[in-house]
RNA sequence: GCGGCUGUAGCUCAGCUGGUAGUAGCGCCAGAUUGUGGUUCUGGAUGUCAUGGGUUCAAAUCCCAUCAGCCGCCCCA
Protein backbone atom coordinates (compact mmCIF):
# COMPACT_ATOMS: atom_id res chain seq x y z
CA UNK A 1 0.00 0.00 0.00
CA UNK A 2 1.61 3.76 -0.99
CA UNK A 3 1.24 5.36 1.85
CA UNK A 4 2.00 9.13 1.91
CA UNK A 5 5.75 9.47 2.57
CA UNK A 6 7.25 10.25 6.25
CA UNK A 7 6.66 13.42 8.22
CA UNK A 8 4.34 14.43 5.25
CA UNK A 9 0.33 14.54 5.73
CA UNK A 10 -2.95 15.24 3.92
CA UNK A 11 -5.41 17.42 5.39
CA UNK A 12 -8.56 16.32 5.15
CA UNK A 13 -12.41 18.31 5.90
CA UNK A 14 -13.33 18.74 8.60
CA UNK A 15 -9.77 19.86 9.56
CA UNK A 16 -9.03 21.03 6.31
CA UNK A 17 -11.98 23.90 7.03
CA UNK A 18 -9.82 24.76 10.18
CA UNK A 19 -7.01 25.51 7.46
CA UNK A 20 -8.68 28.08 5.40
CA UNK A 21 -10.69 29.75 8.37
CA UNK A 22 -7.49 30.48 9.38
CA UNK A 23 -5.78 31.83 6.55
CA UNK A 24 -8.86 33.77 5.25
CA UNK A 25 -7.87 35.65 8.48
CA UNK A 26 -4.43 36.13 7.98
CA UNK A 27 -5.40 37.03 4.39
CA UNK A 28 -8.15 40.06 6.16
CA UNK A 29 -5.21 41.29 8.69
CA UNK A 30 -2.96 41.24 5.55
CA UNK A 31 -5.00 43.67 3.70
CA UNK A 32 -5.59 46.03 6.61
CA UNK A 33 -2.12 46.43 6.98
CA UNK A 34 -1.40 47.37 3.41
CA UNK A 35 0.34 43.86 3.02
CA UNK A 36 0.08 41.60 -0.25
CA UNK A 37 0.75 38.27 -1.49
CA UNK A 38 3.56 37.43 -2.83
CA UNK A 39 3.99 33.85 -4.62
CA UNK A 40 7.63 32.71 -5.40
CA UNK A 41 8.77 29.28 -6.82
CA UNK A 42 9.08 26.41 -4.07
CA UNK A 43 12.57 25.65 -5.54
CA UNK A 44 15.62 27.82 -6.26
CA UNK A 45 19.16 27.36 -6.71
CA UNK A 46 20.62 26.39 -3.73
CA UNK A 47 23.28 28.93 -3.29
CA UNK A 48 20.02 31.20 -2.97
CA UNK A 49 19.87 29.66 0.83
CA UNK A 50 23.43 28.66 1.20
CA UNK A 51 24.01 32.31 1.53
CA UNK A 52 20.61 33.45 2.64
CA UNK A 53 19.91 31.43 5.05
CA UNK A 54 23.49 30.65 6.15
CA UNK A 55 26.25 28.23 6.05
CA UNK A 56 26.42 26.98 8.69
CA UNK A 57 22.83 26.81 10.17
CA UNK A 58 21.25 23.16 10.79
CA UNK A 59 18.72 23.84 7.93
CA UNK A 60 21.74 24.04 5.02
CA UNK A 61 24.28 22.00 6.80
CA UNK A 62 21.64 18.76 7.21
CA UNK A 63 17.92 18.92 6.63
CA UNK A 64 17.59 20.74 2.70
CA UNK A 65 16.33 18.99 -0.09
CA UNK A 66 18.93 19.30 -2.48
CA UNK A 67 19.27 17.65 -5.64
CA UNK A 68 21.02 18.61 -9.14
CA UNK A 69 18.78 19.40 -11.99
CA UNK A 70 19.69 17.51 -15.33
CA UNK A 71 21.50 20.75 -16.51
CA UNK A 72 23.96 20.34 -13.05
CA UNK A 73 22.48 23.22 -11.41
CA UNK A 74 22.05 22.56 -7.62
CA UNK A 75 18.31 22.66 -6.80
CA UNK A 76 16.82 22.76 -3.80
CA UNK A 77 13.09 22.81 -2.21
CA UNK A 78 12.98 26.04 0.29
CA UNK A 79 13.26 25.53 3.97
CA UNK A 80 11.83 28.98 4.49
CA UNK A 81 10.66 31.47 2.36
CA UNK A 82 12.25 34.47 2.99
CA UNK A 83 15.73 34.33 1.30
CA UNK A 84 13.21 34.01 -1.70
CA UNK A 85 11.08 36.78 -1.41
CA UNK A 86 14.15 39.18 -1.10
CA UNK A 87 16.07 37.60 -4.07
CA UNK A 88 12.38 38.48 -5.86
CA UNK A 89 12.61 41.90 -4.23
CA UNK A 90 15.87 42.66 -6.16
CA UNK A 91 15.22 40.83 -8.91
CA UNK A 92 12.28 42.76 -9.43
CA UNK A 93 13.87 46.02 -8.23
CA UNK A 94 11.26 46.72 -6.03
CA UNK A 95 13.23 49.05 -4.33
CA UNK A 96 12.49 51.74 -7.02
CA UNK A 97 8.80 51.39 -5.72
CA UNK A 98 8.42 54.48 -3.03
CA UNK A 99 7.63 53.14 0.17
CA UNK A 100 8.30 50.19 2.39
CA UNK A 101 7.17 46.87 0.54
CA UNK A 102 5.10 45.17 2.28
CA UNK A 103 4.86 41.06 1.23
CA UNK A 104 2.92 38.40 2.56
CA UNK A 105 3.20 34.52 1.56
CA UNK A 106 0.79 30.81 2.91
CA UNK A 107 3.06 28.03 1.57
CA UNK A 108 4.64 24.66 1.95
CA UNK A 109 8.27 24.74 3.25
CA UNK A 110 10.43 21.75 3.16
CA UNK A 111 13.08 20.69 5.78
CA UNK A 112 14.40 16.96 6.23
CA UNK A 113 14.13 16.69 9.93
CA UNK A 114 13.01 13.79 12.34
CA UNK A 115 9.15 14.28 12.43
CA UNK A 116 7.58 14.84 15.32
CA UNK A 117 4.75 16.66 17.04
CA UNK A 118 4.22 19.81 14.69
CA UNK A 119 7.33 19.23 13.10
CA UNK A 120 6.46 17.77 9.30
CA UNK A 121 9.20 17.78 6.73
CA UNK A 122 6.35 19.55 4.40
CA UNK A 123 5.46 21.87 6.47
CA UNK A 124 3.13 25.08 6.41
CA UNK A 125 4.08 29.06 6.77
CA UNK A 126 2.14 31.96 6.81
CA UNK A 127 4.82 34.65 6.68
CA UNK A 128 5.56 38.40 6.01
CA UNK A 129 8.23 40.20 4.92
CA UNK A 130 8.51 44.22 5.38
CA UNK A 131 11.10 45.42 3.08
CA UNK A 132 12.95 48.72 2.59
CA UNK A 133 13.18 50.58 6.22
CA UNK A 134 15.65 50.18 9.13
CA UNK A 135 12.91 51.96 11.36
CA UNK A 136 11.94 50.74 14.84
CA UNK A 137 8.70 51.86 13.92
CA UNK A 138 7.84 48.75 11.35
CA UNK A 139 9.32 46.16 13.71
CA UNK A 140 6.72 47.41 16.33
CA UNK A 141 3.99 47.16 13.78
CA UNK A 142 5.10 43.57 12.16
CA UNK A 143 4.60 42.45 16.16
CA UNK A 144 1.37 43.78 16.10
CA UNK A 145 0.26 42.50 12.64
CA UNK A 146 1.47 39.10 13.99
CA UNK A 147 -0.53 39.23 17.35
CA UNK A 148 -3.13 40.42 15.99
CA UNK A 149 -3.56 37.57 13.45
CA UNK A 150 -3.24 35.10 16.07
CA UNK A 151 -5.87 37.22 18.46
CA UNK A 152 -8.44 36.92 15.75
CA UNK A 153 -7.61 33.05 14.68
CA UNK A 154 -8.68 32.65 18.50
CA UNK A 155 -5.64 31.83 19.88
CA UNK A 156 -5.32 32.45 23.68
CA UNK A 157 -2.64 32.34 26.32
CA UNK A 158 0.31 32.91 24.07
CA UNK A 159 3.46 35.06 24.93
CA UNK A 160 5.67 36.95 22.78
CA UNK A 161 9.11 36.89 23.70
CA UNK A 162 11.46 39.91 22.25
CA UNK A 163 15.00 40.20 22.06
CA UNK A 164 17.63 42.47 20.33
CA UNK A 165 20.92 40.09 19.39
CA UNK A 166 22.77 43.10 17.73
CA UNK A 167 24.19 43.55 14.83
CA UNK A 168 27.40 42.97 12.15
CA UNK A 169 29.01 46.06 14.54
CA UNK A 170 28.81 45.08 18.13
CA UNK A 171 27.40 40.66 17.71
CA UNK A 172 31.13 39.63 16.67
CA UNK A 173 32.69 41.07 19.57
CA UNK A 174 29.89 40.02 21.74
CA UNK A 175 30.26 36.65 20.32
CA UNK A 176 34.21 36.62 20.74
CA UNK A 177 34.06 37.88 24.79
CA UNK A 178 30.87 35.34 25.17
CA UNK A 179 33.43 32.35 23.79
CA UNK A 180 36.07 33.35 25.81
CA UNK A 181 34.25 33.50 29.05
CA UNK A 182 33.16 30.28 28.28
CA UNK A 183 36.92 28.57 27.28
CA UNK A 184 36.56 29.23 31.08
CA UNK A 185 33.57 27.90 32.67
CA UNK A 186 32.46 25.09 30.11
CA UNK A 187 34.06 22.62 31.95
CA UNK A 188 31.75 23.30 34.69
CA UNK A 189 28.73 22.54 32.30
CA UNK A 190 26.77 19.68 30.29
CA UNK A 191 28.18 18.05 27.40
CA UNK A 192 26.34 19.36 24.49
CA UNK A 193 27.23 22.95 26.38
CA UNK A 194 30.91 22.01 26.51
CA UNK A 195 30.21 21.14 22.87
CA UNK A 196 28.07 24.28 21.99
CA UNK A 197 31.10 26.77 23.41
CA UNK A 198 33.03 25.99 20.64
CA UNK A 199 30.49 25.29 17.90
CA UNK A 200 28.03 27.52 18.49
CA UNK A 201 28.39 29.87 21.91
CA UNK A 202 25.45 31.13 21.20
CA UNK A 203 23.50 27.67 21.81
CA UNK A 204 24.91 27.37 25.01
CA UNK A 205 22.34 30.34 26.66
CA UNK A 206 19.40 28.32 25.28
CA UNK A 207 20.79 25.28 27.51
CA UNK A 208 17.78 24.01 29.47
CA UNK A 209 19.23 21.93 31.81
CA UNK A 210 19.04 22.74 35.90
CA UNK A 211 22.44 22.75 36.76
CA UNK A 212 23.86 24.85 33.93
CA UNK A 213 21.50 27.51 34.69
CA UNK A 214 24.07 29.51 37.47
CA UNK A 215 26.87 29.21 35.17
CA UNK A 216 24.59 30.73 32.32
CA UNK A 217 23.17 33.68 34.32
CA UNK A 218 26.48 34.50 35.21
CA UNK A 219 27.54 34.81 31.35
CA UNK A 220 27.64 38.25 29.88
CA UNK A 221 24.18 39.58 27.75
CA UNK A 222 24.21 40.92 24.45
CA UNK A 223 22.22 43.70 26.23
CA UNK A 224 25.10 45.30 28.05
CA UNK A 225 27.03 44.98 24.25
CA UNK A 226 24.70 46.25 21.80
CA UNK A 227 26.20 50.18 20.67
CA UNK A 228 24.12 52.87 20.94
CA UNK A 229 22.37 52.70 17.66
CA UNK A 230 21.09 49.07 18.29
CA UNK A 231 20.12 49.97 22.01
CA UNK A 232 18.45 52.60 20.47
CA UNK A 233 16.97 50.90 17.95
CA UNK A 234 15.34 48.05 20.68
CA UNK A 235 14.23 51.42 23.74
CA UNK A 236 12.20 52.47 20.67
CA UNK A 237 10.52 49.23 19.44
CA UNK A 238 9.56 48.51 23.03
CA UNK A 239 8.14 52.16 23.26
CA UNK A 240 5.95 51.39 20.46
CA UNK A 241 4.97 47.86 21.74
CA UNK A 242 4.28 49.79 25.19
CA UNK A 243 2.18 52.03 23.79
CA UNK A 244 -0.12 49.63 21.81
CA UNK A 245 -0.31 47.83 25.12
CA UNK A 246 1.28 44.45 23.53
CA UNK A 247 2.53 42.83 26.13
CA UNK A 248 5.97 41.05 25.66
CA UNK A 249 8.83 39.53 27.77
CA UNK A 250 12.34 40.34 26.85
CA UNK A 251 14.42 37.41 26.75
CA UNK A 252 17.86 38.04 26.51
CA UNK A 253 18.79 34.39 26.37
CA UNK A 254 16.60 34.03 22.85
CA UNK A 255 18.44 32.27 20.51
CA UNK A 256 17.20 32.21 16.76
CA UNK A 257 18.55 29.96 14.34
CA UNK A 258 19.14 31.93 11.18
CA UNK A 259 22.24 33.27 10.65
CA UNK A 260 20.32 36.61 8.58
CA UNK A 261 18.71 37.79 11.69
CA UNK A 262 20.31 41.28 13.75
CA UNK A 263 18.50 43.68 16.15
CA UNK A 264 15.02 42.76 17.15
CA UNK A 265 14.02 39.07 16.91
CA UNK A 266 11.09 37.77 18.82
CA UNK A 267 9.32 34.38 18.86
CA UNK A 268 5.50 33.67 20.19
CA UNK A 269 5.29 30.42 21.86
CA UNK A 270 1.84 28.71 23.04
CA UNK A 271 1.39 25.72 25.98
CA UNK A 272 -0.55 23.68 23.52
CA UNK A 273 2.16 22.54 20.81
CA UNK A 274 4.47 20.19 23.82
CA UNK A 275 7.94 20.22 22.91
CA UNK A 276 7.95 22.61 19.60
CA UNK A 277 6.43 24.96 21.64
CA UNK A 278 7.15 28.17 19.34
CA UNK A 279 3.86 29.22 16.95
CA UNK A 280 6.30 31.52 14.83
CA UNK A 281 9.30 32.96 14.82
CA UNK A 282 10.74 36.30 13.49
CA UNK A 283 13.17 38.85 13.04
CA UNK A 284 15.13 41.68 11.88
CA UNK A 285 17.31 40.99 8.65
CA UNK A 286 19.29 44.15 7.53
CA UNK A 287 22.25 42.65 6.16
CA UNK A 288 20.51 39.54 4.23
CA UNK A 289 20.33 41.55 0.35
CA UNK A 290 24.13 42.05 0.77
CA UNK A 291 24.38 38.41 1.43
CA UNK A 292 22.56 37.31 -1.53
CA UNK A 293 24.62 39.53 -3.63
CA UNK A 294 22.07 42.69 -4.02
CA UNK A 295 24.01 46.21 -5.06
CA UNK A 296 21.56 47.85 -2.86
CA UNK A 297 21.13 47.66 0.97
CA UNK A 298 17.19 46.62 1.02
CA UNK A 299 16.94 46.73 5.37
CA UNK A 300 13.99 44.47 6.47
CA UNK A 301 11.83 42.47 8.93
CA UNK A 302 9.75 39.59 8.93
CA UNK A 303 8.12 36.99 10.73
CA UNK A 304 6.80 33.20 9.53
CA UNK A 305 3.74 31.58 11.59
CA UNK A 306 4.13 27.53 11.24
CA UNK A 307 0.78 27.26 10.28
CA UNK A 308 0.13 23.88 11.42
CA UNK A 309 1.12 24.23 15.26
CA UNK A 310 -1.52 27.44 14.61
CA UNK A 311 -3.80 25.17 13.45
CA UNK A 312 -2.96 23.57 16.92
CA UNK A 313 -3.42 25.93 18.61
CA UNK A 314 -6.58 27.43 17.30
CA UNK A 315 -8.30 24.20 18.82
CA UNK A 316 -11.53 22.99 18.23
CA UNK A 317 -13.01 23.74 14.88
CA UNK A 318 -16.81 23.71 13.60
CA UNK A 319 -17.00 22.08 10.52
CA UNK A 320 -19.90 24.35 8.80
CA UNK A 321 -22.69 22.16 7.46
CA UNK A 322 -24.17 21.79 4.42
CA UNK A 323 -27.73 23.96 4.25
CA UNK A 324 -29.96 22.51 2.39
CA UNK A 325 -29.92 18.19 1.33
CA UNK A 326 -32.71 18.02 -1.75
CA UNK A 327 -34.79 14.67 -1.15
CA UNK A 328 -36.66 14.45 -4.69
CA UNK A 329 -38.87 11.70 -4.98
CA UNK A 330 -39.40 9.86 -8.29
CA UNK A 331 -38.02 10.51 -11.98
CA UNK A 332 -39.98 13.92 -12.35
CA UNK A 333 -38.72 14.83 -9.47
CA UNK A 334 -35.74 14.39 -9.87
CA UNK A 335 -34.63 15.99 -13.18
CA UNK A 336 -36.68 19.31 -11.10
CA UNK A 337 -34.31 19.19 -8.48
CA UNK A 338 -31.27 19.84 -10.46
CA UNK A 339 -32.38 23.43 -11.49
CA UNK A 340 -33.99 23.90 -7.92
CA UNK A 341 -30.32 22.90 -6.44
CA UNK A 342 -28.99 25.76 -9.15
CA UNK A 343 -31.06 28.48 -8.31
CA UNK A 344 -30.29 28.02 -4.43
CA UNK A 345 -26.49 28.03 -4.96
CA UNK A 346 -26.95 31.08 -7.33
CA UNK A 347 -28.26 32.41 -4.09
CA UNK A 348 -25.35 30.94 -2.27
CA UNK A 349 -26.82 28.49 -0.46
CA UNK A 350 -25.41 25.01 -0.02
CA UNK A 351 -27.07 22.73 -1.64
CA UNK A 352 -26.66 18.53 -1.72
CA UNK A 353 -28.95 16.56 -2.92
CA UNK A 354 -29.68 12.67 -2.41
CA UNK A 355 -28.89 10.15 -4.86
CA UNK A 356 -31.20 7.64 -2.85
CA UNK A 357 -35.11 7.23 -3.97
CA UNK A 358 -36.29 6.26 -0.37
CA UNK A 359 -37.18 9.58 1.92
CA UNK A 360 -36.25 7.51 5.06
CA UNK A 361 -32.57 7.52 3.69
CA UNK A 362 -32.11 11.01 2.19
CA UNK A 363 -33.46 12.16 5.89
CA UNK A 364 -30.88 9.63 7.41
CA UNK A 365 -28.08 10.71 5.05
CA UNK A 366 -29.31 14.73 5.75
CA UNK A 367 -29.43 14.15 9.10
CA UNK A 368 -25.41 12.27 9.22
CA UNK A 369 -24.08 15.14 7.25
CA UNK A 370 -25.48 17.90 9.64
CA UNK A 371 -27.57 19.75 7.54
CA UNK A 372 -29.47 22.64 8.33
CA UNK A 373 -32.65 21.70 6.48
CA UNK A 374 -33.82 19.01 4.36
CA UNK A 375 -36.21 19.95 1.15
CA UNK A 376 -38.48 17.61 0.51
CA UNK A 377 -40.16 17.60 -3.22
CA UNK A 378 -42.37 14.57 -4.93
CA UNK A 379 -45.30 14.45 -6.76
CA UNK A 380 -47.41 16.26 -4.70
CA UNK A 381 -45.23 19.16 -4.29
CA UNK A 382 -44.09 19.68 -7.27
CA UNK A 383 -48.25 20.08 -8.53
CA UNK A 384 -48.94 22.23 -5.87
CA UNK A 385 -46.10 24.59 -7.00
CA UNK A 386 -44.65 24.54 -2.81
CA UNK A 387 -42.37 22.76 -1.58
CA UNK A 388 -41.73 20.76 2.47
CA UNK A 389 -38.99 22.84 3.80
CA UNK A 390 -38.10 20.45 6.81
CA UNK A 391 -35.84 21.91 9.76
CA UNK A 392 -33.34 19.21 10.86
CA UNK A 393 -32.95 20.75 14.67
CA UNK A 394 -36.49 21.31 15.59
CA UNK A 395 -38.33 18.79 13.22
CA UNK A 396 -40.90 21.57 11.60
CA UNK A 397 -41.73 21.37 8.26
CA UNK A 398 -42.75 24.48 6.26
CA UNK A 399 -44.70 24.55 3.42
CA UNK A 400 -42.66 27.08 1.24
CA UNK A 401 -43.22 28.27 -2.61
CA UNK A 402 -40.30 28.33 -4.68
CA UNK A 403 -39.98 31.91 -4.38
CA UNK A 404 -39.78 32.13 -0.88
CA UNK A 405 -37.36 28.87 0.02
CA UNK A 406 -34.08 31.46 -0.78
CA UNK A 407 -34.67 34.13 1.67
CA UNK A 408 -36.41 31.74 4.24
CA UNK A 409 -33.46 29.53 4.53
CA UNK A 410 -31.29 32.88 4.38
CA UNK A 411 -32.78 34.27 6.97
CA UNK A 412 -33.15 31.35 9.22
C1' G B 1 21.13 12.45 12.86
C1' C B 2 20.73 10.04 18.24
C1' G B 3 17.73 7.65 22.34
C1' G B 4 12.89 5.74 24.34
C1' C B 5 7.78 4.06 23.68
C1' U B 6 4.03 2.33 20.40
C1' G B 7 1.69 -0.17 15.81
C1' U B 8 -4.86 -5.68 16.52
C1' A B 9 -11.60 -3.97 12.27
C1' G B 10 -13.04 3.10 9.53
C1' C B 11 -12.09 4.98 14.98
C1' U B 12 -11.05 3.77 20.43
C1' C B 13 -9.32 -0.54 22.30
C1' A B 14 -9.48 -6.12 24.78
C1' G B 15 -6.65 -10.41 23.81
C1' C B 16 -3.02 -13.11 31.07
C1' U B 17 2.98 -16.39 31.55
C1' G B 18 3.19 -18.47 22.92
C1' G B 19 -2.05 -22.70 20.97
C1' U B 20 -3.84 -19.95 16.10
C1' A B 21 -8.72 -12.75 16.96
C1' G B 22 -13.47 -9.96 20.11
C1' U B 23 -21.57 -10.91 21.12
C1' A B 24 -16.51 -5.03 22.93
C1' G B 25 -17.88 0.44 22.33
C1' C B 26 -18.51 4.08 18.38
C1' G B 27 -19.10 4.14 13.15
C1' C B 28 -20.90 1.68 8.55
C1' C B 29 -24.86 -1.35 5.86
C1' A B 30 -29.85 -3.68 5.97
C1' G B 31 -34.65 -4.31 8.24
C1' A B 32 -38.91 -3.01 12.08
C1' U B 33 -45.14 -2.48 5.52
C1' U B 34 -46.11 1.65 0.95
C1' G B 35 -43.32 9.72 1.26
C1' U B 36 -40.10 11.46 7.11
C1' G B 37 -34.11 11.53 10.09
C1' G B 38 -32.10 12.11 15.10
C1' U B 39 -33.96 7.66 20.33
C1' U B 40 -34.91 2.25 20.48
C1' C B 41 -34.87 -2.91 18.69
C1' U B 42 -33.13 -6.84 15.24
C1' G B 43 -29.72 -8.60 11.76
C1' G B 44 -25.11 -7.96 8.80
C1' A B 45 -20.26 -6.68 6.68
C1' U B 46 -15.11 -5.47 7.55
C1' G B 47 -9.00 -7.63 9.85
C1' U B 48 -2.76 -10.95 4.98
C1' C B 49 -3.15 -8.88 14.07
C1' A B 50 2.17 -2.28 10.29
C1' U B 51 5.74 -5.00 6.71
C1' G B 52 9.61 -8.77 5.98
C1' G B 53 12.42 -12.47 8.13
C1' G B 54 13.63 -15.90 12.38
C1' U B 55 12.78 -19.26 16.84
C1' U B 56 8.89 -23.11 17.75
C1' C B 57 4.88 -28.85 16.68
C1' A B 58 2.34 -23.96 17.15
C1' A B 59 3.32 -16.56 17.39
C1' A B 60 -1.02 -11.01 17.38
C1' U B 61 1.78 -12.78 21.59
C1' C B 62 9.27 -14.28 21.82
C1' C B 63 13.78 -12.41 18.65
C1' C B 64 15.83 -9.39 14.48
C1' A B 65 15.25 -5.92 10.56
C1' U B 66 12.34 -2.36 7.99
C1' C B 67 8.44 1.26 7.84
C1' A B 68 5.26 4.68 10.39
C1' G B 69 3.52 7.51 14.65
C1' C B 70 4.39 9.64 19.39
C1' C B 71 7.90 11.42 23.27
C1' G B 72 12.84 13.29 24.48
C1' C B 73 17.61 15.28 22.37
C1' C B 74 19.21 18.33 18.41
C1' C B 75 16.96 22.20 15.82
C1' C B 76 13.16 25.25 14.47
C1' A B 77 7.80 27.02 12.15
Amino acid sequence: MIRAIKGTRDILPPASAVWNRVEAVAREVFRTFNYHEIRTPIFEETSLFARGVGEDTDIVGKEMYTWEDRDGTSLTLRPEATASVMRAYIEHRLDQIPGVKKLYYIGPMFRRERPQKGRYRQFFQIGAEAIGSDSPIIDAEVIELVVEILKRSGVTDFHLLLNSVGDANCRPAYIALLKETLAGVASQMCDDCQRRAVTNPLRVLDCKVEADQPVIDALPSIHDHLDDACRAHFTAVRAHLDNRGIPYTVRPRMVRGLDYYMRTTFEITHGALGSQNSVLGGGRYDGLAEAIGSKVPAPGIGFSIGEDRLVMSVGENTEPVVDVFLAPLGDAAELHAGGLAAELRAAGISVERSVDRKLKRALEVANKMGARYALILGDNEIAAGTYLLKNMASGEQTPLARAQLAAHIQNN
